[in-house]
DNA sequence: GGGCTGAATTGATCTGAATCAATGTCTTTT
DNA sequence: AAAAGACATTGATTCAGATCAATTCAGCCC
């Protein structure tokens, strides 16, 4: 399903600390590599014993490496690289419930099952442990516990937001919170806006068609609000207007 | 905005169990009245530390206890009674986001606002702690973290179905759905469902409008998928059927 | 029981987004 | 650089569910 390579850890001693969404650099709980960090510092000693069932592996894009409904063994940290989370219903119809990206945490279920598919986007190098492992590094780490129960609330903050958009938002609005939501993953809000994701993928998040999601960046583009760069990418150009737009402040 | 009286413990020594969604008999954590329970078992002389600045709230059918925005100072169990978690837009739009019953935790919230408001549905009897507090308890208790944490994980699974249902399903499955949703509160399925929610908060949960919700029972019942009872009761005649048009498999 | 009030049902019409249908534009391959 | 294939845009039409508009029903409180 995925191509896979035991990790490589090399021998000198260091400081370990979990991948994470707070952009310090850092080396992998599970497998040493360099990665973005986060999170708990533990030291030299416990590495040798942390890092012994650890795989680093990499996922090719459109690839997908977990399967909505599969025995939940394994437990993931994103390292790099882009994903979509999706449900499905048997005729087809898709929902993506959200995007993950470096230093997520994915697989936590209490369920036997994923109650979720993931599929790569780009590139993805991702850390992954058994469910059993995992359970013991909760143990030995409180403060990884710690994190993973502040990763949940948020996601569940992010997920009401959704709920929100899916059941109240016109199809407007939605692609405005959506164009709001990943000005937040760079640095400068007048900076240009990656979307790697699809129109499909959009579409399939915002619980609209393709076309529609097509002919609303068209009103945008017309109404000034954005400009529509090549190799998918958007610039704001009206931020006020968006948010008012996003919030549902506007006709 | 609710009626609230201090907690009334009994000097008597027992044990102290954190009401739950388990079900089995116990004693709240925070001020010891007697609860639906499950987590975490605590000897007695915590229990003195620990229910000092606890509160027992009640709180009346439509008033609200958690305002949309407002500074999350609090952390809530509830002991009795259902309750409805929403958000909203500035025109009145709502989305109702979850219910809530005995033995839910809310207001955990990584940000200084609540995300969401809540409004009791019934009569509600509440356990209030102060957010610092909360802290405290769990460098206590790490099985309350974990605790937390699952129930957390199990909340974001439901967020995802949820997602699901009001991105891609119909009026026809999303009421299905629901209903499946609500027959798994009561023992035995064939017996009447309870929904003490009204039709305007089945609707805003579902992301529908009253009258869709209305119609839509009405052609279940003219299928005979169900029969509706009086004082806000279902019953389930066709669970079969029901469970296929709840998971897309039908037209 | 009889009026009162909010909730629920049912009907007629409208509309935002879906669907169906081309056409246009990037990206990759050779 | 040309061809192929996937992805994206734009246009015409349809339709599921919203909106607007009456009734009807279920609790209540005397």
């Amino acid at each position: 399903m995925s191509d896979q390579t035991t990790c490589q850890r090399d021998a000198r001693p260091r400081r370990l600390i979990l991948a994470g969404a707070h952009r310090q650099p850092g080396y992998c709980l599970s497998c040493g590599i360099r990665a973005q960090s986060v999170c708990s510092v533990i030291d030299d000693d416990d590495i040798a014993r942390l890092a012994e069932t650890a795989v680093e592996t990499l996922v090719l894009p459109g690839r997908s490496f977990i399967e909505e409904g599969a025995p939940a063994t394994d437990f993931y940290n994103i390292t790099s690289g882009n994903v979509k989370l999706f449900k499905a219903l048997p005729d087809g119809r898709r929902q993506i419930t959200g995007f993950a990206t470096t230093g997520h945490f994915l697989g936590l279920a209490v369920s036997d099952l994923y109650a979720f598919g993931a599929e790569a986007i780009d590139t993805v190098r991702l850390c992954r442990f058994s469910r059993a492992r995992m359970r013991l590094l909760m143990d030995d780490f409180p403060r990884l516990e710690r994190r993973l129960l502040a990763e949940a609330s948020n996601e569940l903050v992010a997920a009401q937001n959704q709920m929100l958009l899916l059941g109240r938002k016109t199809a407007r609005e939605r692609v405005a919170s959506f164009l709001l939501e990943r000005v937040r993953e760079v640095p400068n809000p007048s900076e240009d806006v990656p979307l790697p994701m699809t129109r499909s993928d959009m579409a399939d998040y915002l619980g609209l068609t393709i076309e529609t999601v097509s002919r609303t960046l068209s009103w945008m583009r017309t109404e000034r609000l954005v400009t529509i760069g090549k190799g998918h990418t958007v610039r704001i150009t009206a931020m006020e207007r968006l948010h008012a737009l996003a919030a549902g402040e506007a006709g």
